[in-house]
DNA sequence: AAACATTCCTGCACGC
DNA sequence: TGCGTGCAGGAATGTT
């Protein structure tokens, strides 16, 4: 389900809604996600305030007191709503919520995850950094430090589809498959194009529109391709201003050619033959 | 019934 | 030989 968007939209929404709020426990109903889940995470969570809710790539971070951060990635179908007694809970089945955290105002975090592909992971904020998953991460792609010259040093040389090098989240980090055709659609530059053949100017480009695209659809709350959900179980909007992913055959919204799928490194890629080249 | 929003691992080719 | 790197492909899984 999530990309940067997505993320960052439950970022936004906990932080409003859970922020300030105390653990009181986890309940934990299957253990096999993408890796095992730990044992220890009731004790390293239960007690803890949860003081800010930050985001690092697709990952969320919910920074508690005391030094502690639970880690969350979503994977491909994962979803963490707050939910209230009594409230309707959305359209999630009942059966993968896996993890579930009590708030101390009868509340609860609830993490729902049917193809368990996703993470849960509590650590010290001292190893976060030098942590596995975000070890390795490129630039935000809203930080300075990913611009046009970065991304052209980036891609030279490079045989993979700039696609796939879009994708790669050493490169930056964030970017998913939806994202990947958006912004190149917007930059005018074909998916399938080897990474190290794209010139500076696309380059340039490429480096402007991934902030845009991106943060558009953080403003529209994400989107939602099939079962994609808000934590208040709300789909994203964003998926009504898509100009590419998933309109195979149809016009393109700008000149009227019929839009193309391609696979590219395994992933349905979509692009307007006429507009990008 | 093929496809899927993500990440991680393996194996191969190649270069130093 | 013995590395590291780049790249392709596949696996994990339930839903639609």
């Amino acid at each position: 389900m999530p990309e940067l968007p997505e993320v960052e939209s439950l970022r936004r929404i906990l932080a409003g809604s859970a922020a300030g709020r105390t653990i009181v426990s986890a309940i934990v109903r299957e253990t096999r996600l993408r890796r095992p889940l730990r044992h220890d995470l009731a004790e390293a969570v239960a007690g803890r305030a949860i003081l800010e809710i930050g985001r690092r790539a697709k990952y969320l971070l919910l920074e508690l007191r005391g030094g502690v951060v639970l880690m969350v990635h979503l994977g491909m179908s994962g979803s963490l709503t707050h939910r209230r007694d009594g409230c309707d809970p959305g359209p999630f089945d009942p059966r993968h919520d896996h993890v579930e955290f009590p708030l101390d105002d009868g509340t609860r975090l609830v993490y729902n995850d049917p193809r368990r592909f996703g993470m849960i992971k509590p650590l010290g904020r001292a190893e976060l950094a030098g942590s596995p998953e975000l070890r390795g991460l490129g630039p935000e792609p809203f930080a300075s430090e990913f611009n046009a010259e970065y991304l052209w040093r980036a891609t030279r040389g490079r045989l993979v589809a700039v696609k796939a090098l879009l994708m790669d989240q050493r490169i930056v980090a964030g970017v998913g498959n939806i994202y990947a055709s958006e912004i190149l659609f917007r930059a005018g530059v074909r998916p399938t194009r080897r990474a190290g053949r794209v010139t500076r100017a696309e380059a340039a480009r490429i480096a402007a529109f991934t902030p845009i695209v991106l943060s558009e659809a953080i403003g529209d709350g994400g989107t939602t391709f099939r079962s994609y959900r808000d934590s208040r179980g709300q789909p994203g909007r964003f998926a009504e201003r898509l100009q590419v992913y998933d309109r195979a055959g149809r016009p393109c919204l700008v000149c009227g050619a019929a839009i193309r799928a391609v696979t590219v490194g395994q992933r349905s890629s979509f692009h307007c033959p006429r507009c990008q080249k």
